[in-house]
DNA sequence: AAAGTATTCCTAGTCATTCTCATTAAGGGA
DNA sequence: TCCCTTAATGAGAATGACTAGGAATACTTT
């Protein structure tokens, strides 16, 4: 299953900065993969109430330097969590403006393609050595109107 | 002048919302014209030592609810601040993970209509009620590699 | 099983941001 | 122009998401 693979990633990437894939950093991953979306800390607590706040703020920062997780800020003033894209697969964020909820799409890969063409030449023309991009729609959510 | 035109726009957005634009709230806008990108509290107060700090906060409040003026979150833990989008001209940010710092760029205007168009679909396909996009390039700026 | 680490998780900070409220400025009417 | 009412200011205190300290606990290796 997608699960069990999601896993085997995450603890070789973890053995690799030889830290451990604990019981609670397991919790902690399957927690993440429950929403259709990165979930805030709160949304993680709610999931698995077994887990403690402070250890899943650690946690999260430690999974974050291994590269299996992701931050995300929106506009609110608290951050969301996913696992990182090489995990699940390259996508972008829904996010609405009433309700503050974070929801996954994706485009198809020309449009994509395309687009990193287009990001790359804007790139090079002012010397920014391009490492990626974030892509995010802004609007209201089915559930909100 | 550029900066009158800002000016008379921004007195009409809060004159709508039954509020003045005092010598305060033009020193603000005055500051956040300056950098070639957006802004943090530290740095409109760099750009303007006669601001207090709490002025700064209440009043980008207030010009963001007035629709003059766009809070941006990055992955830093404080935000930025920049004339909203209809007072300049649709733009997006190059975002250095080295130094944190963000500049403004913009794509020609028939990428960026052909990405209008796919993200249209997209929204359109989930029920969701498109506003508007924010793209972000992130990399190593010029200064820092 | 014991020693040596890594991890947990309660507690007490930290710091960007927001609130409070006494003071000051702006705009309208006489 | 001079009040007068109301909005805006600004210095300090409070808030709340997040982080650091450190004693207790869980692995791992021998």
């Amino acid at each position: 299953m997608v699960k069990t693979n999601v896993d085997n990633e995450v603890a070789a990437l973890l053995r690799q900065a030889e830290q451990r894939y604990t019981t609670g950093r397991r919790r902690l991953v399957a927690a993440l993969q429950c929403g259709d979306g990165p979930l805030t800390i709160t949304q993680i607590l709610a999931t698995d109430a077994s887990l403690p706040q402070s250890s899943v703020y650690r946690n999260l920062t430690i999974l974050e330097e291994v590269n299996a997780v992701t931050r995300i800020v929106t506009r609110d003033d608290f951050a969301r969590y996913e696992l990182a894209e090489h995990l699940t697969q390259h996508h972008h964020h829904l996010i609405c403006s009433k309700c503050g909820d974070v929801a996954d799409f994706s485009l198809d890969s020309q449009t994509e393609s395309s687009l990193d063409r287009a990001f790359q030449r804007a790139a090079v023309k002012v010397g920014f050595d391009l490492e990626g991009h974030r892509l995010d729609l802004l609007g209201t959510c089915s559930l909100c109107n």
